[in-house]
RNA sequence: UGGGGCGUAGCCAAGUGGUAAGGCAGCGGGUUUUGAUCCCGCGAUCCCAGGUUCGAUCCCUGGCGCCCCAGCCA
């Protein structure tokens, strides 16, 4: 029923689709093999999303596979639990990579004796200079390199070099080997890319057995060529490097030839997505860690309580290209409502709690209403709602002096109370400050149920809880974690955080029914949004995270005056 | 004054020599025991200027604008 995701090639088009399509059809390949391909030195986020549902859907969409691969090639950022995070994420985004699960680390060995193929050749060099001179050497983008004094260094040298580089006669940065191209080329990865760099730090897999690491440019291609990938499908900043990841497998004995093609990064109004600003939210404790709901990372937002389908569904929507782009996060949201109307169950919950008293029902009498679980979905069910004389309704829902346009509760107004009786305000009590503290209400017993016996009429239908049945709850609300669609447009981006991201009510009433939701199940708060028990939740204390708000337009008319 | 990429509605995005899909947002209206959902309706001198053509968003030429690249990061 939730598989309105398409299997079928024809059904997504896009640019890259339409290269693998032409691929097969003309023999350019027997089929297709793609790979996702993170660095494991953060958490995944929402832009590695819309690759991860790239590259595995159209593994998946062609009959071919998609491997997860590490680039795991520099282990001073690199650690281990991002490895298992990053898999944990891919998994609850609903994809599966069988046994071909990689680490570029897996090839060291292979990639070190590549590299010496290079320097036979007269590919590739040892250079002995600091990184700062390596700079200098480099030119600008309007001026051409000047050739290292050791780029002519005969191969023997250069093999001996290398040798002793592994073996780690030298310290960190003292010497790299760099692909011999031209420092003359106006693109400026061809001018004399280091290929290995020496780095003394332990590496998740490796532990201390290098002290030498192959740059991304020498290891990315070549894992891909020795994985048998067809298409290298990666973000638009890496088209420069494509001739570089050309040159390379041109130049080895690569079992494959891989194609690498580039499509445009995800950009989303009011959150940030690059994993240094990622981090330094984490680090600096701007918010409680990676998986912080007001977080676009997959653990905040699986935290928070997004369904894994309305990612995938986002990511479809909205296209693939090699256009800049910054979807409004409005379009994420839809997404998310969409999935959770269908699937959440219908509860009642009260924010903040306004207490009312049905004078005419008898003290210490109650009954149970029936109440449908899901409106949307009949096969859900229905379920009881005790109702009783002392009941809790949002302060929200109630106006002493009522604007027009207010459907809701108000002095001598009557309303529904869903799924049970019409109830008439009597009289606002109020404390000594002045504040209303409780309404005196009576109610229509022919109304049980919610419809009228006479077949009159109520404006509006607002939500309940029984106060003697009523559970107490924490519910956290989330904003956005960015007031301004474009953070850091102007200014340090830390700067824009909404202290209105994270708000914390106390004293929710829930219907009894909510103390048997399993944590990170969907549920909607009628009128109110989507929730999910949070796994801060204790026995006696649960804690509900608001997922999205229903839209409300009732806010809109009401802001707009 | 180098190299690469991109310019179709507020935001995504199809299309392609014959006169502009769709989604999101917004705005109106209808249904409604969630002011939700659902349903209906409304928006484009296709970056600009020349040229080719019966006809150009699409082809050609020349501009303009935006993004990326000077890590021993990925």
């Amino acid at each position: 029923m939730a598989e309105a995701e398409t299997k079928d090639p024809e059904e997504t088009r896009d640019f890259i689709r339409d290269i693998v399509r032409a691929d097969l059809a003309e023999g350019r390949c027997d089929s297709v093999v793609t790979r996702f391909p993170p660095e494991p030195n953060g958490y995944l986020h929402i832009g590695h999303a819309k690759s991860i549902c790239l590259n595995f859907g159209v593994a998946a969409e062609f009959a071919g596979r998609c491997h997860l691969r590490f680039d795991d090639t520099n282990p001073a950022k690199e650690e281990h639990e991002y490895i298992d995070s990053i898999q944990e994420d891919v998994r609850w985004l609903g994809f599966d990579w069988g046994r071909h699960i990689y680490f570029a680390s897996d090839n060291f060995e292979t990639l070190y004796g590549w590299a010496c193929h290079l320097i036979r050749n007269g590919h590739a060099y040892v250079d002995d200079l600091s990184a700062e001179d390596t700079r200098k050497f480099r030119g600008t983008l309007t001026e051409p390199g000047k050739n290292s004094p050791f780029r002519d260094r005969p191969a023997d040298e250069n093999l001996d070099l290398f040798a002793r580089m592994r073996a780690g006669e030298f310290p960190d940065g003292a010497r790299t080997l760099r692909a011999k191209i031209d420092m003359a080329s106006g693109n400026i990865n061809l001018r004399d890319p280091v290929l290995y760099r020496i780095l003394r730090a332990a590496h998740p897999r490796t532990g201390d057995s290098w002290c030498i690491y192959p740059t991304y440019d020498y290891a990315h291609g070549q894992s891909d060529a020795i994985e048998g990938v067809t298409h290298s499908l990666c973000t638009l900043e890496f088209a420069d490097h494509r001739p570089l990841y050309d040159w390379l497998i041109d130049n080895l004995p690569t079992p494959s030839r891989p194609r690498q093609y580039e499509f445009s990064r995800l950009n989303l109004t009011h959150t940030v997505l690059s994993k240094r600003r990622l981090t330094l939210l984490v680090k600096e404790g701007h918010v409680a860690g990676w998986d912080d709901p007001r977080m676009p990372t997959l653990a905040g937002l699986r935290r928070r309580g997004v369904p894994p389908a309305a990612i995938r569904d986002f990511t479809r929507r909205i296209g693939l290209t090699k256009s800049d782009n910054t979807v409004e996060v409005a379009a994420l949201e839809h997404c998310i409502r969409e999935h959770l109307n269908r699937t959440a169950a219908r509860r009642l919950a009260v924010l903040r709690p306004l207490k009312i008293t049905i004078e005419n029902y008898l003290e210490g009498q109650s009954e149970e209403l029936e109440a449908l679980n899901n409106p949307a979905n009949p096969d859900a069910g229905t379920r009881q709602i005790p109702f009783s004389r002392e009941l809790y309704i949002d302060r929200a829902d109630f106006m002493e002096e009522p604007p027009k346009k207010f459907f809701r509760m108000s002095p001598g107004r009557e309303v529904r109370l869903r799924y049970a009786y019409f109830v008439t305000c009597r009289e606002a009590v109020k404390n000594e400050a002045g504040e209303v503290i409780e309404l005196r209400c009576t109610y229509d017993p022919l109304t049980r149920g919610g419809n009228a016996a006479d077949g009159r009429k109520v404006k509006g239908t607002i939500h309940w809880v029984s106060a003697a049945h009523a559970l107490t709850a924490e519910v956290r609300i989330y904003d956005h974690l960015f007031a301004r669609p474009d953070p850091g447009a102007e200014g340090d981006f830390l700067d824009g955080i909404n202290p209105q991201a994270l708000g914390v009510l106390q004293d929710c009433r829930l219907e009894p029914a909510l103390g048997e939701a399993p944590a990170g199940e969907a549920i909607q708060f009628e009128r109110e949004g989507y929730f999910c028990l949070d796994p801060d939740s204790k026995p006696g204390h649960a804690v509900f995270n608001r997922t999205i708000a229903l839209r409300d337009s009732w806010a809109k008319t009401k802001g707009g005056k």
